[in-house]
DNA sequence: CAGTTATTTTAATAATTGTTTAATAATTTA
DNA sequence: TAAATTATTAAACAATTATTAAAATAACTG
């Protein structure tokens, strides 16, 4: 995952709104949740929540599959998970676990 | 670790430099950088790093000491490690590691 | 103390972002 | 086909954010 993607994936769950249709999706799992749903969880009005969709969508962090006049939304497990590995990649240049090391790697 | 909080440093690492600052200072351990050397790193200017501390430090993912002349910063891995934790709660409604259930939790 | 190095602060400007309202699209039901 | 439901789009406005340059602070050196 590059620089940029990671970028836009933090930005769009840098919101409270968008965290928090984030997370009740991660709970949710791979068969997501319905987007009224969701909108009345949050107490959120349709067309803001379309707007979050919109924009977690585009950072690939939720997919989405219509069915009847519902449009489920479901996380994007994979892309979450590069991303929490972007963040930690090479952690204390990779010397030990938890990260416990009490001597730095940089001058 | 509250919504806010974690609104918060997600807003945070949502800035291609400030990421960019973060993984150094992951990479580099406890011990941390300079924040000299950092803008060096980085080619950013000085002013334009002391603002990207700020906003790091206020989220509280960096925390810095003075040494000499020099200002050394370092990542907060306890917070890194709770913000990432908050984003993967209950994932999947707890069932099963890889959430790989292909039945969700949610009607 | 004067000079140098390292970092931060302030002020100004340019660009991006979130929310609301109203209108539009897609699907089902009668 | 017409009405009802679900969801998205577009336009407008208010608010926040990033960058630059200049000035200020802090710490060491001779």
């Amino acid at each position: 995952m590059e620089s940029a993607q990671v970028v836009t994936a933090l930005s769009a769950l840098a919101q409270p709104t968008r965290l928090a249709i984030f997370r009740l999706l991660v709970v949710c799992g791979p068969e997501g949740m319905a987007a009224g749903q969701l909108a009345e969880k949050l107490q959120v009005s349709p067309a803001n929540m379309s707007f979050h969709f919109k924009t977690l969508n585009h950072a690939g962090l939720i997919v989405n599959r219509q069915d009847g006049r519902f449009v489920y939304y479901a996380a994007n497990f994979a892309a979450m998970n590069e991303m929490l590995a972007y963040l930690t990649e090479n952690c204390c240049a990779g010397s030990g676990d938890g990260c416990d090391v009490p001597v730095g790697k940089c001058g």
